[in-house]
DNA sequence: AATTTCACTCTACATTTGTAGAATTTAAAT
DNA sequence: ATTTAAATTCTACAAATGTAGAGTGAAATT
């Protein structure tokens, strides 16, 4: 099961906030803003799909992920590679750095990092 | 306009066979494959949509793609970096260095790769 | 020429998604 | 205690998606 696009919108406000309250949920929400109610809808999905669980303040409910945005992330980036890149994450990864435009700087930065990955083999 | 999930799958098969019948498109699903109909009807909305093409041959259409998997792929990405990495493709890049599993050659390739990038710069 | 086969169109229908009003509950404020 | 305001649930409904049967027309086969 996997979140939908407007789902996927508001988890990412769940995720940055780390837990929230409706109205912290809301105010999080670039203009123009949903209806409370359409947040609930996502909410109670979300929360059947094994997503987000919350804990019950009175009458008041404070969200948080289930789901780390990591391995959420991770999932999908897997997706990607396995329908576009014949399943090659090196593929994937040629593509990338040759499409993206990255910086002289951002491109070094990941050199850096690259190296770090080899020793660590 | 984007491509749902079904109308991707059959999309990268487009992409792959490059131009194709509806025999081919059939023969080139995996089991279970889908009624000749379903395949019609995404072609269909793929088409509305403006991904794909066609030329007649009497009966028949040899079908094509309208829309580069490059230019294709490069959009999602975007998108997931906006969605995910606060639009900085450096920080998707370094996350990717780290979750995925190259191995210790594909790691070496894309430093290889890197450092092309960095003397066209 | 008659029949079979294939691709396409039309129609259909269940499920998922995007969105939100109405009604209800209940805490907070007066 | 009464009113108000916020959060939740219920209900709804249009659009998009996944899937495919029935019907049609034309090409290929007999």
């Amino acid at each position: 099961m996997s979140l939908s696009k407007s789902e996927e919108e508001l988890m990412n406000i769940i995720w940055r906030l780390k837990k929230a309250f409706m109205k912290d949920l809301l105010e999080a929400y670039p203009e123009p803003k949903p209806a409370t109610t359409t947040v609930a809808t996502l909410l109670k999905r979300m929360a059947d799909k094994g997503f987000v669980s919350y804990k019950s303040y009175g009458r008041s409910r404070e969200y948080y992920p289930l789901v780390k945005k990591k391995d959420y992330f991770s999932k999908h980036v897997k997706g990607l590679i396995k329908n576009f890149f014949n399943d090659s994450p090196s593929q994937f990864a040629s593509f990338f750095a040759e499409e993206t435009n990255l910086s002289k700087e951002e491109l070094e930065a990941l050199r850096k990092l690259i190296d770090q990955q080899i020793k660590n083999r």
